[in-house]
DNA sequence: AGCCAGGTTGCGG
DNA sequence: CCGCAACATGGC
């Protein structure tokens, strides 16, 4: 079914949103929209202003969800500090929107985002969805469940081209698919309990977790420190070493909604340096 | 060609 | 707790 969903305050930047390296599996459409899987459902969504206009089987009410249309950007532009770098980010990128991915999607992406770069991520996935996961319309393939990646062995992963990330992928499936960790168990409520929590599977450091608290859980305090964090991390502050407290800092100079922040200083210093993707 | 990439793990101190 | 090397591979 079509149906035009209308954002809140700040609008959105269906471009910006979908190509800053938060999801890895949206493709250009031909009239300039774009085609994905959101939760395990096909979409096509193509921006009109302020609004989308969808065709998916989703219920209107999942799909403002996985936009988070309803966040009220202005509120949270708002609250952010008056930094150069940060202003001009949100003046360059204002409409992009944190989104609210499924809890395994999002799992598997960024436990095979390690120490890759994006493009490359897009292909891994890629790969991914086509060999094991269903196809929900033309050309189209959701994720890989954690059953269908538990069956698999850490070879027929290597094949695809995930390096060392394949056995993290099968051991992780294998936690899930066996009842040993338990997906429902999220959001607890706290992000702190969340983190910690996330971070017994394998493949999960403390910037995946991150990744995960932010981009599925909805804690928008989540800050993923990853190397383009990290160097603007230092220039402020060349003494922190440890994660915890870089993130720490991050949440201290942005605020409540550092995650938020974080995402569109992160977009800015990598298109500044010259990535398109 | 060589460095870098949305890091994590397992080791020794 | 900390620092550090190994890890597998493709993009640029």
């Amino acid at each position: 079914m079509q149906t035009v969903l209308h954002a809140n305050r700040g609008g959105i930047d269906l471009d910006a949103t979908l190509g800053c390296g938060q999801t890895f599996q949206w493709y250009r459409a031909i009239d300039g929209g774009w085609k994905g899987v959101a939760d395990g459902a096909p979409l096509l969504v193509r921006q009109e202003g302020d609004a989308l206009r969808c065709e998916s089987p989703l219920p209107e009410e999942r799909i403002r969800r996985y936009f988070r249309l309803n966040d009220d950007l202005e509120a949270i532009y708002a609250t952010f500090p008056k930094d150069e770098p940060l202003r001009d980010a949100v003046s360059q990128f204002r409409g992009m929107r944190i989104i609210q991915q499924d809890l395994w999607e999002c799992l598997v992406s960024f436990i095979c985002a390690t120490n890759a770069n994006i493009p490359r991520i897009h292909g891994m996935i890629a790969a991914l969805c086509r060999a094991y996961g269903a196809e929900i319309a033309y050309g189209l393939h959701a994720y890989p469940t954690p059953e269908a990646l538990a069956r698999a062995t850490e070879s027929d992963l290597g094949a695809l081209g995930l390096g060392y990330r394949a056995a993290y992928l099968v051991e992780s499936a294998r936690e899930v698919a066996e009842g040993r960790f338990d997906l429902q168990a999220f959001p607890s409520g706290d992000y702190r309990s969340d983190h910690q929590r996330l971070l017994s599977l394998a493949g999960v450091g403390p910037k995946v977790a991150d990744c995960v608290c932010l981009f599925s859980l909805g804690w928008l305090k989540a800050v993923p420190v990853d190397t383009w964090v990290r160097r603007m991390v230092q220039e402020r502050a060349p003494s922190l070493k440890r994660y915890s407290d870089m993130g720490d800092f991050v949440r201290d100079w942005l605020g409540p909604f550092a995650g938020y922040g974080q995402q569109y200083l992160f977009h800015y210093e990598r298109t500044r340096a010259g990535r398109t993707c």
